[in-house]
Formats: structure tokens, C-alpha cells, sequence
DNA sequence: ACCTGTCTTCGGAAGTTTCTGAAGGGCGGC
DNA sequence: GCCGCCCTTCAGAAACTTCCGAAGACAGGT
């Protein structure tokens, strides 16, 4: 088997576990494939045919990721087509989207504890969950922060 | 307008919100239910009466969520259905099922690495991948100990 | 202003998930 | 050991998601 399909393996595999923690299986495939290519960019077009389906599911893949923050538009003077990159931090703006959904519980418990009396079973259990999301919504930036820093001390 | 209605709301928008964010929309309902309830614990034919759906739905989604970890069986003398409630670290329990996430994402990059050329464009891509996910491996468990201690001191 | 190549949108088909209702299994009390 | 209650499982129906392919929009070059 040639390193080629190897790679192709390891990609699919790879695609096939993303989809598992909730991205789209196209989303998937297409995140797969920018991690694995060895072009420094990839178009619309090439996308499609590597992954031999139609240029219209890559579309909506491909905005869908734009949306996230994991690729990027590449400028290439001379090509009508639009090139598209993983940033480099592409994994650290995916896990990112947590902060909001960490936001929003703690948003959702905030209603909950408003919502009930004084000393009621609920009240208790909403703060607990508060409580738990309000220590991460403190605490996930400041990883994000310590992470940047060894990145980049690394460098 | 009762508090009754309101908090049943509350626990409607709740569960909604947590089906956007990959819960299964049952499990989600029966979850909510457990966070607003006034009664220590429920039983499954309280919650298909109060979420007005079939027993088999909440089976499944009890079983479910034993299975992550979030409920837990209450032992009643004399009553010969299971009662279950919301473990008191039940959220942290959820969260924490980010940890093997992380760890297939490690483990994925890695066989990526094992397969690419010393130093193709793939290879440097799957390193940027391995490095956030091994820090965030490393990290994770360590904010966990910090919030189960400060809320053990707060207690 | 038109032509050409590229990208996006959208209706509908195919596939997948989720829920129900009914049947069956298990356990405690008698 | 039988009865009655409670829970789980499962097949099928319903709802939702995802993908394709065609049609149309858009932009650059001439």
C-alpha cells in the first residue's frame, strides 16, 4: 500500500471521528483532507474531486469551517479560484466554541435560580450547576492564555 | 402566570439548549426535569407522566444518562421502582467526558505524524494538532482538581 | 456589455435518528 | 411457584439531516 493511501486512510479515520463528536460528516471530511494534503492550499474544485463528491456539499463545508475560524481565504494573485487554508490555530478556536456553550449554561442556570424560591431543592441545583460553569467561564481563557504562551515560546 | 409554568419553561428552554449543544433531545428533557423538580427523586413513570412521553423514551434516556454518570439510583425501602436523582457533580461529570475527546484527537494526530515524511507540510499540521491536544490533556484533569477543591472549601 | 469560469443556493432524494407502543422479562410479595 | 407491577427491548413510523445536481449569481477579462 502506498504512503498515498495510507494517508487517505488516516484521513478518513480521522473524518469519521470528528463526525462522531457532532461535526458534520462533510465538515469532517473536508477538515480532514486540508490537514492531510501536502499543497499548502486547497480550492473548492480540488476538494471535490479528492473527496469525489459534489462541489456543492464542499460549499457549504467549507462556509461552515470559515464560520468556526478554522480556515482561512489565501490570497494567490493570478488564480480566479479561492484557495483555502488551515490556520494554524485552527484546534484551539474549535475548542474555543465551548466558552460559549459554557456561557449559555451558566446563563440557563442564572434564569433557573431567579425562577425558584428561596430554599427550594431546585435553587440548590441550579447552583451547583452556576457554580460549575462560572468556574470554567473564569477559568478556560486563562488555559487558552497559558497555551498561546508555551506556543509560542516554543517558537 | 404560576411559578409551576415558569420553571417548567425554564426547564424546556434548558433542554433545548442542551440538545442544540449534541445532547439527544429526550435525555435532555429528562435531565432538565431532574434540575427543576421539588421532589428528591423521581421514578421513570413520573417522568413520562411529567414530560408526557412513553416509558420506553425515558428508559432509554435514564439508561443513557446513568451511563455518563449524571444520575444516580436512590435506594427507597418499600418501593419497589427505581428512584434516581442529579448526581451533585453531575456538570463536571458531563465536561469531563471532553477528556476522551482529547484524548482520541491526540491519539489521531499521532498515527497522522507516524505516517507522513520527515518534514512534509501534513506533518507540521498534525504536530501544531498533537501539541494543543497533549497540553490540553495534561490540563484538563489539573482544573478539575482545582474546582473539586474549591468547592470543597467553600463547603 | 458579454462571455467564461467559479462559487453558492435550493428542491428533493436518500439516509439516519428518534420516538412510540406493544411484547416480554425480572423481581418481590404472597 | 404464581401474580402483579415495573422496566427494558425492539420493530416500525415519523421526523429530521445530509447530500446531490442543476440552476443561477457573481466577478474578471476582453
Amino acid at each position: 500500500m502506498s504512503a498515498q493511501n495510507d494517508q487517505r486512510r488516516h484521513a478518513e479515520e480521522l473524518a469519521l471521528m470528528l463526525s462522531d463528536f457532532g461535526m458534520q460528516r462533510m465538515s469532517a471530511r473536508v477538515m480532514a483532507a486540508f490537514l492531510f494534503t501536502e499543497k499548502p492550499s486547497l480550492t473548492l474544485g480540488e476538494l471535490a474531486e479528492e473527496l469525489d463528491v459534489s462541489q456543492g456539499s464542499v460549499s457549504g463545508a467549507l462556509k461552515t469551517l470559515h464560520h468556526v475560524g478554522m480556515l482561512e481565504r489565501v490570497p494567490v494573485p493570478g488564480s480566479r479560484r479561492d484557495h483555502h487554508r488551515l490556520r494554524r490555530d485552527a484546534w484551539e478556536r474549535l475548542y474555543s466554541r465551548q466558552n460559549e456553550v459554557v456561557r449559555k449554561m451558566m446563563a440557563a442556570a442564572e434564569a433557573g435560580i431567579a425562577a425558584t424560591g428561596e430554599d427550594s431543592l431546585a435553587r440548590g441545583r441550579l447552583q451547583e450547576m452556576y457554580d460549575f460553569y462560572d468556574f470554567m467561564f473564569d477559568e478556560l481563557p486563562l488555559l487558552f492564555d497559558r497555551w498561546r504562551e508555551k506556543r509560542d515560546a516554543r517558537d
